[in-house]
DNA sequence: AGTGTATATGTAGGCTGTCTATATATAGAC
DNA sequence: GTCTATATATAGACAGCCTACATATACACT
């Protein structure tokens, strides 16, 4: 997976691992991970940062947490987050149709 | 269209135009609105420079002409261009899987 | 007790490709 | 003579993803 290709979905992915309940960073990863069926590998360096935006753009809610000695941020989803989820839907559909269109050998 | 999510996909799109016939600049950039369905609006500031990028990288070849009084480089694909273009294709369609597979609210 | 691996978060700095803004020049319409 | 379309190109800004590194706990194994 070429890491340009993210540029511009990564916020879309976040948003929507955390749709369904709230996850720390670290489970995030694990969570892209399995859910592309492994294409997906995104280190840390890149999601840590890319949750703390979300959050001061008022689309996550982070909270620290304990299990035993570690800690943990758990992220979920703000009401703003899940309205900028279902436009970040839309565009991917529309993204996708219009390249999609271009690269189709038929043209 | 979000700028940055055309990061990496620049490339396939524009050996994708290129694969029937050789074109200019400026003719590519009206092919990608035409064949986006008016989505692709992209500036000249992206497009020569990366059909530049492209023949440096050996995937075009270009070739100066004249209509009239007007100059243009007309750009035709390369066998390594060819390559590369299935290549990008193979990759666009895992990458689109991989982020579907995410995206899809019924995970 | 010490080593190694998995879990967990985070920062600094680099890279690179896309964008905006600008410049130049010809052709043709009005 | 002016405006728009055609045609190419560069400079510099910007943003986000990356690598590399730093820190710390939990737990298994020897």
């Amino acid at each position: 997976m070429n890491a340009d290709a993210l540029r511009g979905h990564m916020d879309a992915l976040l948003l929507s691992v955390l749709e369904r309940e709230p996850l720390h960073g670290y489970a995030i990863i694990e969570a892209l991970r399995e859910r592309s069926g492994g294409v997906l590998d995104v280190p840390s360096g890149t999601v840590y940062p890319a949750l703390r935006r979300l959050e001061r753009a008022g689309l996550l809610a982070g909270e620290w947490a304990s299990d035993g000695g570690r800690r943990r941020r758990t992220y979920r989803l703000t009401d703003a987050g899940r309205e900028e989820l279902a436009g970040e839907r839309s565009a991917w559909r529309s993204f996708t149709t219009a390249i999609g269109r271009v690269l189709d050998p038929l043209n």
